[in-house]
DNA sequence: TTCTATTGAGTACAAATTACTCAATAATAC
DNA sequence: GTATTATTGAGTAATTTGTACTCAATAGAA
């Protein structure tokens, strides 16, 4: 669907007034990342999010906005707030006048994009390497930022990233985290530099690793990382079944 | 606004699309209550909710909803989860059947209301004994039930009770709860029947005493209730700066 | 005045958390 | 090839928290 044909006749397809928008984390190198779109006419920066059709639900729709963008199917998708802000409604009209001069024809004052949107927010966990950061027609790119280092951001969007990092730092003190943010093997420490970061504060490494491996999510894969210097840690992978099953009866941490 | 108007002219007051819906929960007699509407013509049960102004956001629809309904301002409100199935559909156009009965005109198949709804969840805390149950032009009562006993009720109501007791369970186990829902003075006991109904589990009546004073949230008010029968416990109320800031910074419960 | 249900307080034990120590190890420097 | 060193894996003592109780004090009821 091309950018006129989304503006003028977009509303056949997709729902008014709803959108969904996702925060994406990632981890790499020790830090915190998130998935941002630099947009190509009024160079803002926003979450990945979009309208939903009308034969999807939310999270559906976050699915297939998250696929575009990512190139991943069965990502790890929370609902964390619905943004409902009245001034929500003046950055729309805002962007109209954009789509008027790109397009070169009036958009007409009942367009379906002229009218307020609540914004439903997700917030993704992946797995940073098999991300391929796939822009689309409206953005110029897709990248990862550190979460240390974004950019003032869109409308709400910035209020976004803060209550999804809230939201995710409460799922970590009651479910386990990590199976979909970090490779199939990692390290204890790897492990325990993602709870670090995601908590903002340094963690024993003793007891760190103590209370992972009582929880017994963990399994040893017997193999080590070559290549590094020192004595070189084991390799560990997520049991699977039980992860799920502290995922569902959850875990307190610490 | 009589139904009439609501129907055909709506659109202009209220944001299609949209709705907000609450589970407003009470405490009386050791059982907690929540507030329900039954319908007029269509005879079925559903929570209290209705459409966004659009000079509103969804809390304050929400609020001004619970103003109607309960005669209350100021009421503690919590954002849970937004419903967007797209089954959510069929059961409008359900209704608006029922409103060409009513009404005795045909409303037009464009009309507002015949648009998917997403609902955005809210759950309340109130103290049972302020609220006055208030029903509206569309329906026939508005009353406590108990959690217990709850009719089946219409559209996904249900499942949202679910998660919003859901929602409420997960806030007890890392803020405070009681504040919201207990009268001004009460027994620690009754504090204690409280955790106890929202958690379903029996507690140590002598440790949930020690946890809950050593939390510092709790004044002794140095009356004692009268007219009881054997020793009369003593009256506490909450001391509201340490509540907030329980609130705020959050306690683990157990 | 005695009886009894309930409260307020305390205590012993178990479990979890915190703050450490220390030997084993594997890559690096010499 | 051997010594060096940063890091891991494991363990332990001290402390805090949680659990399961007991028991005297109390105030209305018998």
């Amino acid at each position: 669907m091309n950018l006129k044909d989304f503006v003028l006749e977009g509303h056949r397809t997709f729902m008014p007034n709803v959108a969904v928008d996702c925060a994406v984390f990632g981890f790499h190198n020790n830090e915190l990342k998130i998935l941002l779109l630099k947009w190509k006419y009024i160079k803002g920066w926003s979450l990945p999010g979009g309208y939903m059709k009308h034969t999807e639900d939310a999270e559906l729709a976050a699915r297939r906005l998250l696929k575009e963008r990512t190139g991943l199917d069965n990502i790890f998708l929370q609902q964390h707030h619905t943004f409902s802000g009245i001034t929500r409604a003046k950055l729309s009209a805002q962007n109209l006048k954009m789509f008027d001069k790109i397009l070169g024809v009036d958009v007409p004052a009942d367009n379906w994009l002229h009218a307020r949107t609540v914004a439903i927010g997700y917030y993704a966990l992946v797995e940073y390497s098999k991300v391929a950061p796939q822009p689309d027609s409206f953005t110029e790119s897709c990248e990862w930022r550190n979460i240390e280092d974004i950019p003032p951001l869109m409308f709400d969007h910035d209020e976004m990233v803060t209550r999804a990092l809230k939201t995710l730092r409460l799922q970590l003190s009651h479910q386990p985290v990590g199976l979909n943010l970090l490779p199939l093997k990692f390290t204890i420490g790897e492990l325990q530099s993602l709870y670090e970061t995601l908590l903002g504060q340094p963690l024993d490494r003793g007891n760190f690793r103590k209370k992972m491996l009582s929880t017994g999510i963990l399994k040893k894969t017997g193999e080590r990382p070559t290549g590094k210097a020192h004595k070189t840690p084991h390799l560990y992978s997520f049991n699977k079944k039980a992860y799920a099953e502290s995922f569902k009866s959850g875990i307190s941490f610490p």
